[in-house]
DNA sequence: CTTCTAGATTGACAGATTTCAAAACAGGTG
DNA sequence: CACCTGTTTTGAAATCTGTCAATCTAGAAG
């Protein structure tokens, strides 16, 4: 056994209920089109940093969080963390809002399951293989 | 070309149940290590010919598609199709077989389940929170 | 053994990505 | 207003990616 589970791993959705969601399970192979939008979002989510990013937010009190409070803990720059907020906010997997003097951050919950919806069709629980 | 239904929008994973999947919803935020672990995974999916490749994989009849089936249908060279194979192959989304003169590869429903339930811990269609 | 086909690998190159330092911008406060 | 702090933008360098042409390897068929 080489598969050992490792501790906390999630990203946590805060809400919401999908909608520009995907046909279930089986459906046609995905068109070119719809390849070339939704890459973009996986790519964005290609990234260990985004990825605690994401995570941080969505674990954060009240689902958001302020950037200055995402600074802490990551070993890179105040502007490279400022760049991949940017990334994330332009794959549409977090939306910014400023409130004084400081700028706060929160996932947008449909589009990211929206991107579960596409990698689990119906739900792997059945099966049958 | 012929442009049949841009509907059908989902990669649909054929079999299984998760097992290395990860804690459910409003969890630790990820950590450094997971996200560093997960991370290759999303960026494999974060191309567009690499979503169609795996959608088509997983649509396939039998779960499983040839090389010689996936190189149709891209404008892309065979190395490069073969090259995103290697990609999505070193992610651990899908795994390779040869069998006789052909090669066929199948999705690994596992991992596509736990990179789903990572977007979506606990579900998001009652999000308490 | 030679030849053929299906796939993978190598080498090269244009274009994209990550990252930081420096500068710019936005809001508070004195 | 000047000044300070929080966040984003710009500029530039190092690295990574996607792609193709050419080459190589694995089985199957003569």
């Amino acid at each position: 056994m080489s598969k050992q589970k490792e501790s906390g791993t999630a990203i946590a959705v805060a809400t919401a209920t999908v909608d520009l969601s995907c046909e279930p399970l089986g459906s046609q192979s995905i068109s070119t089109a719809d390849a070339v939008t939704l890459a973009p979002a996986f790519k964005a989510l290609g990234d260990p940093i985004r990825l605690q990013l994401l995570s941080q937010i969505a674990c954060a009190d009240g689902g958001e969080s302020c950037v200055c409070d995402l600074e802490v803990g990551f070993e890179v720059s105040g502007p490279t963390i400022s760049h991949h907020l940017k990334v994330l906010r332009e794959a549409g997997l977090i939306e910014g809002e400023r409130r004084g003097t400081w700028v706060y951050y929160r996932v947008v919950a449909e589009k990211m399951s929206a991107l579960a919806a596409l990698l689990v069709p119906a739900g792997s629980s059945d099966a049958a293989a």
